[in-house]
DNA sequence: ACCTGAACACCGTTCAAGT
DNA sequence: ACCTGAACACCGTTCAAGT
């Protein structure tokens, strides 16, 4: 699933290490958490954690990327429901997974900025599902105009990162948002 | 308009020299610039700086707690409109009041947390204000039982800190929000 | 009462030197 | 090709010593 480029076998290694001591640490620290910290847990000199991610951003990719993939797959599998519910259940079960997720809301806000050209970063893996979704519910005409996909994910992710670790007031909030405040 | 603790003279002074040299920096850099640089720009010791504020959040909240709450006054002075355009119109205000203002977003979203006990927050000047809003559009039957002031505050502080210095986006995606997805 | 400068324990990034 | 440890320029917080 991961994509990595050909390396020695101490190199191989160390990166994976390097992305499992990570993503315990920013599971129980937050997307802050001292590189250092991380290079030093995984046994390795921190000139290393930064050849092998160049940016915080980077690692932070590496450390979600698969569970964001596995996510995305689950979007498909989903029994035939209306259109607009579907849309609606699965970017309440995006934000659900974002927050508990710790970091990764500051991960995806980010998107792909810090990232080298070739790598599609989770946003766009989750952008694409929701284009999907989208396009399904406005061709049955169940959709506001005004609701893109573009406009869907920023609103899930801003959603997220301000409520990290509270999933419970992250759905009400989203419903709110996808209901609208008018009677 | 902010309330100071009585000082001597010279410890009103650097006060005031501190949050000023804030403000600007906090406008160019963002919320996370260097309090050191703050401390030495303003011509203080970086223990001065410290001591007349404990923490970052507390030093956010001097530089922005004026700005809150002259926004917060214009929302009295507003023509006869129907209560929920009016609540929906001030929340767009809101909105884009935030994101045009680099560094406010990030302190509303750590509301209180890191002040001492007895400054009112920012947070809390827009609640306030909001929650006059919602009542006066619930007791017309305006609303959606769901909408209530702490979410309302809580989804415009989330699109703001997702879409600093962008206030086109933020405001659609507020928007999108009011409305809800479904045509 | 309030200030300063130094001390402390960090941090991210880069680079020369190793294997 | 990949690694390491040290060097560099920072950072926030605290504390003794000053006025």
């Amino acid at each position: 699933m991961e994509q990595v480029k050909r390396l020695r076998a101490d190199g191989r290694r160390n990166r994976e290490r390097i992305v499992e001591v990570a993503a315990e640490l920013v599971a129980r620290e937050g997307a802050q958490v001292s590189l250092e910290e991380i290079a030093r847990r995984a046994g390795v000199g921190s000139a290393t954690l930064h050849r092998h991610f160049p940016s915080r951003q980077a690692l932070l990719e590496a450390v979600f990327r698969d569970g964001v993939a596995q996510l995305c797959a689950r979007a498909a599998a989903k029994p035939g429901k209306a259109p607009a519910d579907e849309l609606a259940d699965w970017l309440e079960e995006v934000t659900v997974y974002t927050v508990t997720h710790r970091g990764l809301a500051a991960a995806l806000l980010a998107g792909p900025e810090g990232l080298s050209a070739e790598d599609i970063c989770c946003t766009d893996l989750l952008l694409n599902v929701v284009k999907a979704l989208v396009a399904r519910a406005s061709s049955v005409g169940a959709l506001h105009a005004g609701a893109t996909a573009e406009d869907l994910v920023k609103l899930v992710n801003a959603i997220a990162v301000a409520n990290e670790n509270d999933p419970t007031t992250a759905r009400r909030v989203l419903r709110l948002a996808l209901t609208g405040i008018r009677r």
